[in-house]
DNA sequence: ATGAAAGCGCTAACAA
DNA sequence: TTGTTAGCGCTTTCAT
């Protein structure tokens, strides 16, 4: 069968005998329009199985298109993932849909995915900024109303909206934790690259706690990994050092699962360890996995109700929302640490 | 500052004194331009920061918008999120972007969320599809080219293209090697509705592998829930009967986590659990949770993939695609049966 | 209560 | 090599 030509409104007026305008009407409960003929368009709309054409709308309309451009650096990541079901959750009553693209951190494509998402004219943009990303072309956008919010991240070169966790306090509490509990090499695991804000954020409260402990940073206790399977080798790497750490803190889930499956595996349930956001399974752990908590779906929550507060004509100066981290004490963090 | 508008086509052909057919011809590098109009066109359009209007442009062109239509029940759960990667994946080189939202399950909102969709005139529709949801609505958009693809559970209304996993063999396998490890008392956690299509194959390969080892059906043995927290009271019931399982399937990631989380609060260490879909951590559990793994990015890059070819003009009857699943060991299913 | 004409921003099909 | 005209599907404006 032929692709038919999908149904226009100028089929429904000329099936009813009415002018476009009318059917319009009727589609848009609009101006005023007789019962009579209002029953007949629906009738041709349902016959013709017309659906209005957004696109058209939208550009007589000039207004812009309902949807929220989002760019993470993983769709995959349950992290990201969290984030986007939050701010579908903050958008969905005011109609707006989630249009959707992973930068996997490279800063090309964020910026492809942002230029794709400008050119559809994107009510609201919201951006994990990779590292090296600039957006100071954003500007004229953001001044023409567009509101723009980054999130995990700080954007560079355009102050605006942000929402972060609280990063360095919550990696210190977690960091303290486990100094409360005896340790005093404690290894600290980031993500890459090193210049990444989440990561630099973590490890300055990593070494804000040890500071306050009087304990002096080294740095052959700190390792990075890209992946799970880098933070498992960069895991048995810190514990094979000639003085190795009795307890570890993971910059983020990744990382986490990292160190968690590479300690069951080498059967190492002696070192201690906290992890900087949550893991699913983490209290079925043994001891169950000791997180500072981040709130994802706040986030996302935040950012969504921040842009719509901007597209509601919100001028005031660009903010950073600090969304609170939550350690949750589950016994990792308490292994015994060198005897006394 | 005032919102200003934005620079259309028109405003950069008049800037440098051209038509505005130039400057598409210009930034489409469609017909012959010469080399000077094309440097004072680029640099009117930088300087103007002009940005096409990819809604116009389509609309003009007639084509369907470059984008996705899809629909989950929940962007949160990692395995959709993970499918949505691999969709993301299969699509990207031919420039398509994804359009989400959320169902919640909800026949509802799913046919809200397609609505919206259609009226966009989304390039490609994949949809998880809700229990009580029809699709002969959508007949008429199919027969006019729109691939449609159901994914992760078959369609009601609608011959087309699905992709599955082997739910029921997936099943039947991680039953069976329970029952290779002596168990013959094993309890079934499934998700709810019953009437869900995965949860009812998954059932059905329990059954298989009860009948094949002449184990007979216990009814009670059968439980339900909507989420981990009602997996995990689910999986306290079970435990709790006068006759009680040896070992538990898990009908899908939420109720392993609920089952592995129960019996790690109340320290039942002597019960077998086999999981359907892999979760992260279980190769960490003490003993490593043993999974029916199921490969959620292939499954999104198997939808993208047909529904490509459907564009391409592919009229071949609608088929289902069934991504099979495997069976990774990791010592949960062995676990001391009863004695013998 | 309804319709005609114009135009949103862009490109196809012609000319020149 | 470039411009002109028309029109995608819809809504606005102004008539009737």
């Amino acid at each position: 069968m032929a692709a038919n030509r999908r149904p226009t409104l100028a089929d429904v007026a000329r099936e009813v005998g009415v002018s476009a305008k009318t059917v319009s009407r009727v589609l848009n409960e609009d101006g005023p329009v007789s019962a009579q003929t209002r029953e007949q368009v629906l009738a041709a709309v349902a016959k013709l199985g017309f659906q209005p054409n957004l696109m058209a709308r939208n550009m007589r309309v000039g207004g812009p298109d309902t949807t929220v451009g989002l760019v993470v650096p993983d769709l995959g990541n349950p992290f990201f993932a969290a984030v986007a079901r939050g701010i579908e959750d903050g958008v969905r009553e005011r109609g707006l849909m989630l249009l959707m693209g992973s930068s996997a951190d490279d800063p090309d494509r964020e910026r492809a995915l942002t230029a794709e998402f400008l050119a559809r004219r994107v009510s609201i943009l919201i951006v994990v900024p990779s590292v090296g990303s600039h957006h100071s072309h954003l500007k004229a956008h953001r001044t023409a109303g567009l509101p723009i919010v980054f999130l995990d991240r700080p954007g560079a070169g355009l102050p605006t909206d942000s929402i972060v966790s609280s990063n360095r306090a919550g990696a210190q509490d977690g960091v303290t934790h486990l100094i409360a509990h005896g340790h005093r090499r404690i290894g600290f695991v980031g993500d890459l690259p090193v210049k990444l804000y989440t990561r630099r954020e973590r490890l300055a409260g990593y070494r804000a706690a040890l500071r306050e402990a009087d304990i002096p940073y080294d740095r052959s206790l700190v390792a990075d990994a890209h992946d799970q399977q880098g933070a498992e080798a960069a895991t048995s790497r810190l514990l094979e050092l000639a003085d190795p750490p009795t307890a570890l803190f993971a910059g983020n889930n990744i990382m986490a699962l990292g160190i968690v499956v590479e300690l069951a595996r080498s059967k190492r349930k002696d070192v201690a360890v906290v992890a900087f956001d949550d893991v699913s399974l983490a209290e079925a752990l043994e001891p169950g996995l000791t997180v500072v908590a981040q709130d994802p779906e706040e986030i996302g929550r935040s950012a969504a109700a921040t842009a719509l507060a901007r597209l509601d004509g919100d001028r005031s100066r660009a903010r950073t929302i600090t969304v609170p981290t939550r350690l949750i004490v589950r016994g990792s963090g308490e292994r015994p640490g060198p005897r006394p």
